[in-house]
DNA sequence: GTGCGACCTGGAGTGCACTCCAAGTCAAGG
DNA sequence: CCTTGACTTGGAGTGCACTCCAGGTCGCAC
């Protein structure tokens, strides 16, 4: 069990040093990171894991407040597993529509972007 | 060519005339909306395709501020089709690192889902 | 014991994309 | 005429997610 510093982790998670100490602050975390006797951080795997879950439903566009629901189901422990599913699959659904609607513009700016490569092809 | 307040306009749209307001006030339409004699905007079919556009660009995640680049090339007529086109490919290429990440994340969660359905189904 | 670099805290600041407000105008209805 | 409702404007306000700052502490190297 390696415990890394701020400035570690960040580069770990790709995170910046203020950003995990905004998430800590904001209870996406499992609960106070532990400090080492100077009063640092120090980062355990299981903090670079959960971080890592933060991370992917993050980037997938869960807001922080979401985040913030699931982290205190996870550290309220046994018993509430179903809330949590409940939380994820409500998310996924979320993220699938999105997607396909991301897919389904993309597709129409494609569209465009053939448009445009034929006026050039023939004014060239 | 039927011409739309700005109420129909957002609905047609899926906008609020906030927005639509917004937009044009931004640089993000191709060009002052026409007004009726009373000062109320009259949107026009051709208005009303760009802003479709514009929100094909804007719900794929390009930043406001590469729109009305956009719409600058765009409004500054023929003749710098190469640049329009550079721009939607590059944007292009970012959607589709973006919906792979996305669609990456999503399948680690997917997993996590896995997880918690299993334990759910044996303590049932 | 002085300087340095990495870190700490509470709180303020930033950028983005809206979103709303106050005060006013206009055309139509009663 | 007066009211009503849909609109106009410039500008202020909001919510989100960071991002940064000032002032301070800690432990190590010189």
């Amino acid at each position: 069990m390696t415990s890394l510093s701020i400035a570690e982790a960040a580069e770990r998670t790709g995170l910046t040093a203020h950003t995990l100490r905004y998430y800590e602050r904001d209870g996406l975390l499992l609960g106070e990171v532990h400090r080492a006797s100077s009063g640092h951080r120090r980062y355990t795997d299981a903090d670079l894991r959960w971080i890592e879950m933060v991370t992917r439903l993050r980037a997938t566009g869960m807001p922080i407040r979401d985040v913030r629901r699931y982290a205190a189901l996870v550290r309220d422990g046994d018993g509430n597993e179903a809330d949590r599913l409940a939380l994820l699959l409500a998310h996924r659904e979320l993220v699938e529509r999105q997607l396909a609607e991301v897919t389904s513009h993309l597709r129409a700016i494609d569209y465009k972007i053939a448009l445009y490569e034929n006026t050039l092809d023939k004014s060239a």
